[in-house]
DNA sequence: CAACTACGTAAGTTATCACTTACGGTCAGT
DNA sequence: ACTGACCGTAAGTGATAACTTACGTAGTTG
């Protein structure tokens, strides 16, 4: 049920822009400020929904604070989408049988 | 960019609920309505968001119509889930380090 | 034709969420 | 200790979105 956080965080455009931007290099909350059109205290938040997320995490250095991402919070993600394309087939093959186009 | 209404289209909980009723098999609105809390109009609504995200498709059936999953609608999805698999880890390479010493 | 069924859409309401400014706390440097 | 930089949180506001009821439309049946 993990995915669920996942999906509702990724969902944001802001959110994604911030977690888009973690992916080239970890960053500082005033960075990526500095990269959003909104202000600081926002990307905090939606660090703060990311983190919830499991999907980044903090590395406090002195004053500031270095965000980057965890590599395995799109685990629960990955496996659910993943989990769809061999399962419906299936399920779909004997409820309508051939009416289930294969466009391959 | 197309995963973007994916992710929007599966954040809501009412709208994941109808999706993988689909995944078991196709159904009609009045059925979909019926595994669910809420009312129909509002289960046509959630099916229109799912249909523009080329999520599920409808099947017109005399009076009804029968909505099924479309299987290739998540692949924009996977793909970007994916993608993040094998770029972050070679972009976080020495990067944590040298970031201690940036001064900005 | 009339009545019923199944569905989509319009209109309106309510709750949620993303954003802002203001404030408090922590750390480094002077 | 004081100052400034960096950051998180509180509080308040505006917009969005999920839901409701009411209505219109197309298809089926008697």
């Amino acid at each position: 049920m993990a995915y669920a956080n996942v999906l509702t965080a990724l969902a944001d455009p802001t959110r994604r822009h911030i977690f888009e931007a973690l992916r080239q290099r970890p960053q500082t909350v005033g960075q990526l400020a500095a990269g959003q059109p909104v202000s600081r205290p926002a990307v905090s938040q939606h660090l703060k929904v990311l983190a919830s997320a499991k999907l980044v995490t903090a590395k406090p250095q002195g004053n500031r604070r270095l965000y980057l991402i965890k590599h395995d919070g799109l685990n629960d993600l990955r496996a659910y989408v993943e989990s769809f394309w061999s399962n419906t087939l299936s399920a779909y093959a004997g409820e309508i049988g051939r009416r289930v186009k294969d466009k391959k």
